[in-house]
DNA sequence: GAGGTTTGTTTAGCATCCTAATAATATACG
DNA sequence: CGTATATTATTAGGATGCTAAACAAACCTC
């Protein structure tokens, strides 16, 4: 064995193969995805998470709910509730949200949007529809509608995994 | 559903356009990707930044290439420099790479895998195979192939946005 | 009702990524 | 040749995400 003939064998050509390619355009088209909006989110002033979080407060409010714990935000956004906690102290530092206590639950905190936030989630929604139809611009209607069936399917099939991991 | 008249025109509806549902089923896909391979990775004792920079060493090392240089990283695995620094650091701390010079440029430094490196890479790619298919089983090969297309297509049209966006 | 468990949030500490700025070397051009 | 520019890597500082652990409050069980 002077060579590489493990890796080689194993891994040499792997990342040919369906699978490996799949997995990798993932990756790659969501590195690229981040590179592409983060300059537009910074036109805002703030981030793709912080939008994630303004968003999601205000289909809230929409739906007529009266702000989102930190818990709410956390399952919403798919993201574990320390991390909540920061990009929630940067959007309140900002002014654009405010917590406030829940009553009945003196643990739990309920987070809304301030005036100058929900003017800026107007700004920001009025130029979203177009970034984004020039984002997918590269894939037509049926492509997208595609990609949404095929992701959709793999992320089924990876909460199953992930069920499984937990299960453990 | 009658009230919220700006939000609701604006945005309450905005994300079950099939380009919002797209990408955001991009982002949620990744976000499970990332989810599933954490775990897996940190039984080997790293990362999966960690693995990319192992495997293209790896692959390298097999082209015949003598080491790459944190240049030559940033480029192939699309971070910027300072990224690669912080990854390689961890990296060399491991004792899995290190850092030497490059003959004729005083400025460079090229990476290399260690014995203790290529023992791990080793190690990762005699389970890699499995994992991935594991991972994309939810998808058949067809729709591995139709994924891998839809996203390169996208992903060549978003590389056209940045280079648009650089040119600035 | 007391005690144990669960839930909601935060803190601490780490890894990744970024941009901007620094330092050092290489190259190119007048 | 000598200065101006470009390249290579790093540092500094910020944002995001994670896990583990701390804490308080709520809930549940006996």
């Amino acid at each position: 064995m002077k060579a590489q003939s493990p890796a080689d064998a194993a891994g040499g050509q792997a990342g040919e193969r369906p699978a490996d390619l799949a997995l990798r355009s993932i990756v790659h088209a969501f590195g690229q995805l981040e590179r592409v909006m983060q300059p537009y989110f910074a036109r805002f002033g703030i981030t793709g998470s912080q939008w994630g979080v303004l968003r999601t407060l205000q289909r809230s409010e929409a739906a007529g709910e009266a702000g989102l714990r930190l818990t709410d935000l956390s399952d919403r956004l798919l993201i574990r509730p320390p991390s909540v906690t920061g990009v929630v102290d940067r959007l309140e530092r900002l002014g654009v949200v405010v917590r406030d206590s829940v009553p009945g639950d003196l643990r739990a905190k309920r987070v809304t949007l301030t005036r100058k936030g929900r003017e800026l989630v107007a700004r920001v929604l009025a130029a979203h529809g177009p970034q984004v139809e020039t984002i997918v611009a590269g894939l037509n209607a049926g492509e997208q509608a595609d990609l949404h069936r095929l992701l959709g399917k793999l992320t089924n099939h990876l909460e199953g995994l992930l069920s499984k991991q937990e299960a453990k």
